[in-house]
DNA sequence: ATTATTTGACCCAA
DNA sequence: TTGGGTCAAATAAT
């Protein structure tokens, strides 16, 4: 197996192309240790999940850090040893609430390009990250909703909306500015992906078309703590 | 059988 | 000596 340092020499060619979040520290700097032989890029972002910035992880450790409720998480690039790959973040939760929110620390660009996902798929997952935290704000405050329509829940269909709402806005946004390439009717890796994730609704391939009020109410029904750490400026 | 995760041990800089 | 980061064997999941 590798050294720890024998991936430091990699040089970091390719941005990563995550999806848009409240990026609270962009730096770059050179490590005090006087053998890393290259600058150590790293960045900090809060997200609400984490787990789905479109690039597949690897565990390889859990410590829990002195002062912190929780512990950290420590993930490399699934790709570190097919393509020597030097990405790594850490995940860490900063509090109790509900949906929890995260702390990602993340070292070293990607060079397995073979892994960065589409802009448009990218941009699916941010969609996805909207809907479900809104789905579990709303079910905290109203519990008795989700216990709705058999079960199936009448928040969930809502949810269902928002997200099938959403994806047709992305989908315009993804038709017009790939000239026109993007199949909006096909059954896309990025929705496929979303349908193989069991933590995700289930979502209809059929699209709705986007409403204007729709659009208009969920923005109005959202708090200023959801603009902010999900980034919605794309979408206002 | 293969791949991913867990977790105690180890390394090393401060 | 301490604490953060990583390793790697054991275990779990697929």
């Amino acid at each position: 197996m590798a050294k720890r340092d024998d991936y430091m020499d990699s040089s970091c060619g390719c941005s990563n192309g995550t999806p848009k979040r409240l990026v609270q520290d962009c730096s770059s700097y050179a490590q005090a240790h006087a053998k890393k032989k290259v600058r150590i890029s790293t960045r900090t972002e809060y997200t609400y999940a984490p787990y789905h910035d479109g690039y597949q992880w690897r565990k390889y450790g859990q410590k829990m850090i002195r002062g912190n409720a929780y512990p950290r998480c420590y993930y490399r690039c699934t790709y570190h040893q097919d393509h020597g790959c030097p990405a790594t973040k850490h995940v860490e939760q900063t509090n109790s609430q509900d949906p929890p929110l995260f702390r990602v620390i993340y070292t070293n660009e990607h060079t397995c390009c073979s892994t960065h996902v589409s802009d448009y798929m990218a941009s699916s997952i941010h969609i996805q990250q909207i809907a479900d935290a809104s789905l579990r704000k709303v079910e905290v405050e109203i519990p008795s909703l989700t216990h709705c329509f058999d079960g199936h829940g009448l928040i969930k269909e809502e949810n269902d909306a928002i997200i099938s709402s959403l994806t047709a806005i992305s989908d315009y946004d993804v038709a017009t500015s790939d000239g026109g390439h993007a199949a909006v009717q096909e059954d896309t890796p990025a929705r496929m992906s979303r349908s193989s994730n069991e933590a995700s609704p289930s979502i209809s391939p059929v699209l709705l078309p986007a409403s204007d009020n729709l659009k208009t109410d969920f923005i109005e029904q959202l708090e200023p703590q959801w603009f902010e750490p999900l980034d919605l400026g794309w979408f206002i």
